[in-house]
DNA sequence: AATGAATGAGTGTTCATTCAT
DNA sequence: AATGAATGAACACTCATTCAT
């Protein structure tokens, strides 16, 4: 089955299964939910994806695409960087990690169940390339003097770590915004300590 | 609720339904599984537990008195705390977020929806009760010099969701032991710069 | 209720229900005989009821619209009624109670287990109804001069028991057809002696 | 198992399931509910009854012999029958129908679902002993002279339906207590005009 | 392409019964 | 005699999937 079909009901549906998988898990959402949040009917939902198996696989590894842009474009700009241009980063990565909940709240969920979900593989892949990216950047940085001598691995795994666990240590909406206290704090992974006034 | 019955099977259950929550979820995860893991049978998970919800809420709720008992102890020490003693504590917490991988899922599953889940309320006081820990000894290292000047709050913060991240920024058990390379990002976030040789 | 479906499945459904409930009980049938007994698939049922309360409920209160009409029309005619017309009318209700087999027999169920059932709010006030229609009619009779002086109430509470007990004074099919012999035990509550030959 | 053990507890166990089974139906009432409003434990019900169905038929027939004890003593003294004795023993048996809530109940409930029940023998056969008892007593009011010529066997029916319909009649308690009203038209049954004044 | 009625496998839960204490 | 923990068959109900329209 190609793929001709109206482009925006397929869209309206895939943003139905993310932001429902994301609120209630795999098993509790059901295709009557979707459809009903997408607008469309039931029957439609099957027009589009195969089934909900396949409607999940897309929600969990088509967004991924765009991130994987983001690490291609900076790469390319990796020679001229600064600790401004790293602080920048930064915080683009916290915006990111914070502002997309529902797909954070999806990959999350599927980490969490790495033996019930094949999609683990493809968050594994990609959990490994962002972290190789650090470590490229962590060079580069230390090269360039703007950066103190850390483990580039360590710091890898660690700057991760904080990224995926922002949104799982506070839960009311009202700290949603904090995005500056987390920057400093990631700031300080990469052995950056901000001066306090 | 103190009833007769044999605490043994109870036990058995609870460590069986918070294995399949963690592997599988919530709606995934059928009493017939968790029956079967704890050697039991189908109809005795239900005359410990009144029904599914309340193995679950006993899975989510009860391990958290534990980790409470040791905050409270630690508060007791903390007048003679120094940084000696914070990196111990630092490396329990680690250990401890890493080795209770089942019941850090559980939590982490909990988190990722608590629209869905009422027992999202005991979680929320407890990460504001371990928050208020770290902001106390944050003060505490402040006052005694060992630790540099930093927002409290904002440590806090960060140092929670470090914690609640680690697990989730890999997936193959191979790195799981790597509690070291954690610690020493983890004490970045105090403010404290390991010397690499 | 108006929704589009098959109307006819629904109708099968609703005759099943009448039957199986009327034997069984309510817990003792079970929506897979309904369904087998209506030829249709289990799942189908509830295609048509929300579950197994809402088909019974229907299989209550459903019939009473075709008594409640049979009642408006007697009343229309009433200003014109003679003897003949009311032993007509006793004939009717009897050929009625006899004739309905199932649902008087869920009637009487509901009845019997009047705290249970929350339908017995709507055959109350049916009861109430008829009980008023049967005292019009005494009234009328009266009036007229074909009934001898009673108490209406008296009358009208004689007259459904005895209609609501003739299917409950026997048990073996051979005597359902025993018509005329309870059309002159009916008559005399009225006052009327039948002649002996 | 022969019965020497508790008559006491027995009995409860008997009122309990007589009026449990009255209110709720066969399935509905649970031997854990028996239990608890007999006060005994739950296992105890077992040791005085084999099943749930064995307490069940003695709640349907063991109430039987008082009635025909009662019959048994009427036929003793029917010799010397008169209007004002048969007038004392309708009103005895509207009492013994009105009184008897639950264990009226459950014999309706019994006739209600003949295919269902082995029990319905028992009732059939003392309804049909019932029937005679009436029909002789008919014969000798006929004799005497203080009854009407009617038909025996109808009035015999007859009889029996209304009593088995007086309780299904109306559903409010308040009106439980209109004894005399019932009495008026049961002798109405028999033949017999009360003068209204 | 879009729909939703039909299906039945699979779920949580109840409860009569057994039996060891 | 009295108890109640253990068991698993049986139930109401949900929902992904199919398919005729």
């Amino acid at each position: 089955m190609a793929k001709p079909k109206s482009n925006q009901k397929r869209e309206q549906i895939f943003q139905a299964g993310l932001k429902l998988f994301a609120e209630n898990g795999y098993t509790k959402t059901t295709i009557k939910d979707i459809a009903q949040e997408a607008g469309v009917s039931f029957g439609t939902v099957f027009t589009y994806y195969e089934n909900k198996a396949a409607l999940f696989r897309t929600c969990v590894t088509a967004p991924l695409r765009e991130f994987k842009n983001h690490m291609h474009d900076a790469r390319e700009e990796m020679p001229s960087m600064t600790l401004t241009t790293l602080k920048n980063l930064v915080k683009q990565h916290i915006s990111f990690f914070m502002e997309r909940e529902h797909y954070l709240r999806v990959i999350q969920y599927v980490i969490g169940q790495p033996e019930r979900f094949s999609e683990i593989e493809a968050l594994d892949e990609f959990a490994d390339e962002f972290r190789h990216f650090i470590q490229d950047i962590m060079r580069t940085g230390m090269d360039k003097g703007f950066l103190p001598k850390s483990d580039p691995e360590e710091v890898s795994y660690g700057y991760l770590a904080f990224l995926m666990g922002m949104r799982l240590s506070f839960t009311d909406q009202a700290k949603a915004h904090q995005t500056s206290a987390f920057k400093n704090q990631a700031l300080r992974l990469f052995g950056i300590q901000e001066v306090l006034q």
